[in-house]
DNA sequence: AATACCCGCAACCGCGCATGT
DNA sequence: AACATGCGCGGTTGCGGGTAT
């Protein structure tokens, strides 16, 4: 039972966007704001698929995107998050203003995966790769007995084990993030005490 | 100069979840 | 309760530019 189709494929453009069509997103949304993406090619007069425009719009288009190189700072963030949430790319975008979820996962991929293999860190498990050279970033977050490993390795279970970790020497900005959609996410997620929670144990 | 290879990034795809009917 | 629809997320792909041979 497969779903619909988000749009009709054999009538939509694929592929890079032109000017053109940038214009006319950019346009159509400064007019009418972001609504429903799925009647919004139509009314823009794109030959784009919904999820394409939005996708557009998030990532390359959006007026409040910072672009350009990644700071020390944002790099360090970067791993200190993903240490704590995994994977979690709209998780770790909605703590860096500016910057989305396809845009850090790009960079990850491609810079800090690399930088951390060669400081001898496991870019999953942020612990010292076996044989490699121990690197003081962020394995301290992870550390923990030997027993403790065998039921916690699998990523869903990262919030019992940073109740677990005393001192994870975090420097982030402990407030609900900008975007008001992700605080939403995250309370439906982990529940309404998740700010409160982290305060206590992020200290 | 030509070709092969590598890398980074934008875009696509498929799935899960939330919501509406 | 069951199904349909739309949105958002994470993984993957493919193109274009840069570098090495």
């Amino acid at each position: 039972m497969g779903r619909s189709p988000c749009c009709e494929k054999a009538h939509t453009n694929k592929g890079a966007w032109t000017k053109e069509e940038d214009e006319r997103l950019i346009a159509h949304i400064k007019a009418h704001g972001e609504g429903c993406w799925r009647s919004l090619p139509k009314a823009a007069g794109l030959l784009r698929c919904g999820k394409s425009c939005r996708l557009r719009w998030i990532n390359y288009l959006r007026p409040d995107l910072k672009r350009g190189n990644f700071t020390e700072e944002e790099d360090g963030l970067i791993i200190k998050l993903h240490s704590l949430l995994g994977n979690k790319w709209s998780l770790i975008a909605a703590r860096l203003p500016g910057r989305t979820d396809n845009e850090i996962k790009n960079y990850w991929n491609t810079h800090i995966r690399r930088k951390l293999l060669s400081h001898g860190v496991d870019p999953n498990t942020h612990r010292p790769t076996a044989g490699g050279v121990s690197c003081n970033m962020t394995t301290i977050s992870f550390e923990k007995k030997e027993e403790e490993k065998s039921s916690s390795e699998d990523s869903t279970s990262w919030s019992n084990q940073q109740y677990r970790v005393p001192d994870l020497n975090l420097d982030l900005r402990i407030s609900p993030p900008s975007q008001t959609e992700s605080v939403k996410r995250e309370v439906a997620l982990f529940g309404s005490g998740f700010w409160d929670m982290r305060r206590t144990c992020l200290k």
